[in-house]
RNA sequence: GGCGCGGUAGCUCAGUUGGUUAGAGCGAACGACUCAUAAUCGUUAGGUCGGGAGUUCAAAUCUCCCCCACGCCA
């Protein structure tokens, strides 16, 4: 018994995300929820919505909303989603929450005390017509070097010249269209990560067991050029943080507000105040405090690669600058991308599934299933509808579902709907508990190691133990001779069934529930001992032959889905 | 242009610190079975491990060069 403290990284608010996004870092952080909760750890499993900054601004705009408005709606939005994929948040907060103004305020103010924080005078572009600072990427105009006139203004996509905004010729914004910009100063805070560098460095390299793809990332940011760089922490937006000492003034930056990158990661602890003021559970700073009680708390993070660097660095730079007892991040498993059919997701083109999308063409298990087992571990993955297909309609409908509808209908025929009786267990069950006991060993390993692919694979071969046993010992021609011996191995197939359920809940939970309801057992322990697990269910125990668990994928949805979400354009 | 991760059977991928005939699943062929969602189980075929050179008794696994794909950065 342990207790761990598991996050996802925060997706942001401004739409709902694609699958890519999904099994980067929701999905396996739920399955790995999921399992630990399962083997009896305590968990406290936390996501929000990054709901600050610019894009959130405009796309309340776009939907002629205000801003806070349109965060609450789409918040709500994603809890659904989240909600129909079965993500088992403790809870589901919001950067935006009182609690991480707070506890953002609170953060800046330390650092500053410390001395990690300093103030920087720069020149930025202001648009009179819409009222606002333009970051960079909001401007354009003629390129200087080239001609081209869609240049933006941090670099000209036509001739990738890097480019300052006051560089382009004839600029605009690309929010108003409005020609009238000026150059105006403006004050910023700095956090000062470049002296945290040795620091972090240190806390990075005695992280040994870090997979390549994480540590690699980190040592780049940290040592390219001239090391790591301080970073700004603050905006002139009104939507966002007000940046406070604590809950003092700050002198100096009235009307702005933090930088997300900032406080994005902090709701990270905010959420978890979030979660205790919602009243499902208490004392949260068991979880977050080492001088409160997180100091047993194993902590683990998960993340698409482009994440990495903000949490190996910045937001350890936020609490290592605060030398106050934070619990640090122990263990960061991130995650490439899922490519879509030979190419990326694509928002803006319409191009692959959403997560919407997703759950009005199947329940989810099927994308649990499919994405965990193809999860994008050691290198970018590839999502095709053929493969999904084939996939998910092999291995859920003919090898775990029919496994459970062939021995439940033909114990119904025979026996019965209630567990037979039979005699004991002979050599052929001595062999299966064997094999299901080395199985289960290295399906445990794979799971306590978050090796997801693998531990898909391995509940895979557990599923196939069934049919092979069920296939070598023939009940159906067993029957005719010796009814005793087949009532025996239809007993034990039965409790195949309970067991299957508990080991693969944490992937396919919906189909798992069905499963133990269809055993009409409450009895949801882990099988650590296979040869006491095959017998938890006994004779004369009913059950019920439950619906098909799987359909399958046609050919037909197939080749129109494929159509369907191919996208607008190239 | 620099950097990073990759390039292993038709497809999706495993391959520990270099060591006997390079593995799995799917797909294919053949066979068995008929309880079941035309499901299941078994057998077989299939790869000079991107290309070249080198180190070594021994390299998919180390070194160098090149090619290809993707990503990041400038």
């Amino acid at each position: 018994m342990a207790r761990h403290l598991i996050t996802s990284a925060i997706p942001y608010i401004n739409g709902i995300k694609h699958l890519g996004n999904l099994i980067g870092s929701q999905l396996p952080a739920d399955l790995y929820a999921r399992y630990l909760r399962q083997r009896g750890h305590e968990v406290l499993f936390l996501c929000a919505t990054d709901e600050h900054g610019t894009p959130a601004e405009l796309a309340a705009a776009k939907a002629g909303q205000p801003v806070a408005e349109y965060c609450a709606e789409m918040h709500a939005v994603q809890s659904r989603i989240a909600d129909g994929f079965r993500l088992s948040f403790d809870h589901f907060g919001r950067s935006s929450s009182p609690q991480n103004h707070a506890l953002t305020q609170a953060f800046a103010g330390r650092l500053d005390e410390i001395g990690l924080i300093r103030e920087v005078t720069e020149e930025q572009v202001y648009s009179k017509a819409d009222g606002r600072f333009l970051p960079d990427r909001y401007i354009e105009g003629t390129c200087p070097n080239c001609g081209f006139e869609s240049a933006r203004g941090d670099q000209c996509d036509n001739c990738t010249k890097q480019l300052d905004p006051t560089d382009l010729i004839n600029p605009y914004s690309t929010i108003s269209g409005s020609t009238e910009l000026e150059v105006r100063e403006t004050k910023h805070l700095y956090l000062r990560q470049s002296q945290m560098r040795a620091q972090l460095a240190a806390w990075i390299d005695s992280k040994k067991d870090w997979p390549i793809l994480t540590t690699s990332i980190a040592k780049k940011w940290l040592n390219d050029g001239d090391g790591l760089q301080d970073r700004g922490i603050t905006r002139d937006l009104d939507w966002g943080i007000p940046v406070k000492k604590g809950d003092a003034d700050w002198p100096g930056m009235e009307g702005k507000v933090f930088y997300v990158w900032f406080d994005a990661p902090i709701e990270y602890i905010a959420c978890a105040q979030e979660w205790e003021d919602a009243g499902k559970g208490t004392d949260w700073a068991r979880w977050w405090r080492t001088d409160k009680g997180a100091d047993d708390v194993t902590y683990t993070q998960f993340m698409g690669k482009d994440n990495v660097p903000f949490h190996t660095l910045s937001f350890p730079a936020t609490i290592l600058g605060s030398q106050e007892p934070w619990k640090l991040v122990d263990y960061i498993k991130s995650f490439n991308y899922l490519n879509y059919d030979g190419g990326q997701f694509s928002t803006s083109r319409g191009r692959g599934v959403f997560m919407d999308q997703a759950l009005e063409l199947l329940p989810p298990d099927y994308w649990r299933w499919w994405l965990l087992s193809h999860a994008p571990e050691s290198s970018d993955a590839e999502f095709t509808w053929e493969n999904f297909q084939t996939d998910v309609n092999k291995d859920l409908a003919d090898v775990l579902g029919n496994f459970v509808s062939r021995i439940t209908k033909f114990c119904r025929s025979k026996f019965g709907e209630a567990v037979p009786e039979g005699g004991a267990y002979g050599p052929a069950e001595e062999k299966l508990i064997a094999d299901l006991t080395t199985r289960l060993q290295a399906y445990e390993g794979h799971m306590d190691a978050m090796e997801v692919r693998k531990s898909a694979a391995e509940l895979r071969a557990i599923w196939v133990l069934g049919n092979e046993y069920l296939q070598a010992n023939a009940p159906w021609t067993t029957f005719k001779t010796d009814p005793d011996t087949a009532a025996m191995q239809v007993r034990l197939a039965l409790n195949l069934i309970r067991i299957y359920a508990v080991l693969s809940a944490a992937f396919i939970p919906d189909a798992s529930k069905v499963m133990i309801d269809a055993m009409q057992t409450e009895d949801d322990a882990w099988p650590s001992d296979v040869a006491a697990a095959v017998m938890a269910l006994r004779a004369g125990h009913a059950f019920t032959v439950p619906d098909n668990l799987f359909r399958k994928v046609t050919d037909e949805e197939r080749d129109a889905w494929a159509d369907r979400f191919a996208g607008t354009r190239e």
